[in-house]
DNA sequence: CCAATCCGGTTCTAAAATAAGACTAGACAA
DNA sequence: TTGTCTAGTCTTATTTTAGAACCGGATTGG
């Protein structure tokens, strides 16, 4: 059956699935963080399919997290290039990165790593309160969406 | 065809969105941050097919993100929680949640928000540099697996 | 200039995943 | 002990996916 849909559900984290929830979009997109752009450079680096990643492509260009631009080789062809509201899934694209690290690696196994520009690698993501103190999970909650504030 | 398997990709990205990149999986982990535990309360609150939820809580469980615990009630069922494995899923339910709520969402439109103890809402969350300064997209790049350290 | 090849798709098919409901065994409540 | 609640499994129709074949316009080699 048609895939449960939640673009209008209030918990904005059923939105954000709805939108970029599945195994390609998020894989694109890291993939534009590491500076590619061309449907072929996509298409030899994910190994999938064209015809799904020309279906993931118009949607994340429909969903305005990439736009379609002139190439920069001055060539006839476009390029995909992340937008405003694609490079703020990069805190989203940490977190992932980060906790398959921690977890989904055999001690001593390889994988790719994230660094600043002089090398090192970077720290965990911190959820800073309003006054900057940094937050657990057990510190927060969720407050529903009509709820009165008090 | 079956779906594309990333459980031995380099990319930690990747392989973490082999293990929990679907439409459910984290709305069952952020339903688990709410204080969800049993069955019946997520099949309730998410409005999914019980067949799904019976797949996706036994593959959580075999992850290790979720664990069976016998029933903080005294009766002889079981219920669901989180490991440390899925409490470190906070950051990526986080960012999911902030992107929503900045892109997915009219001017003006309600949705829930995330809030400490106090009731105040919570910041931005943070890519810290080793030296703790906060990174952003264009100050970070990835370092392939095999790569020399210089 | 012409042919070959590259690029960025679209179309087709089969196998797999999904949604939704019917069904069931054991726990529990009256 | 009868009926209801819980936590599933099974079945079926439909959609999604992967992979391959195809195609037209752009680019390149001779």
């Amino acid at each position: 059956m048609k895939r449960t849909g939640f673009a209008e559900a209030d918990c904005p984290v059923a939105r954000a699935l709805d939108a970029i929830g599945d195994l390609w979009s998020l894989l694109i997109v890291r993939d534009a963080f590491d500076g590619l752009r061309r449907f072929g450079d996509f298409q030899k680096n994910l190994g999938i399919a064209k015809g799904m990643l020309s279906t993931r492509l118009h949607k994340l260009v429909e969903l305005d997290v990439l736009e379609l631009v002139p190439a920069s080789d001055g060539s006839a062809y476009q390029e995909y290039a992340l937008t405003k509201r694609g490079l703020d899934l990069f805190p989203v694209v940490v977190g992932l990165r980060q906790w398959g690290e921690a977890h989904l690696y055999a001690r001593g196994e390889a994988h790719s790593n994230l660094v600043d520009q002089s090398g090192q690698p970077v720290g965990q993501l911190v959820l800073p309160s309003r006054t900057g103190r940094p937050l657990t999970w057990s510190e927060t909650r969720v407050r529903k969406a009509g709820a009165r504030k008090r």
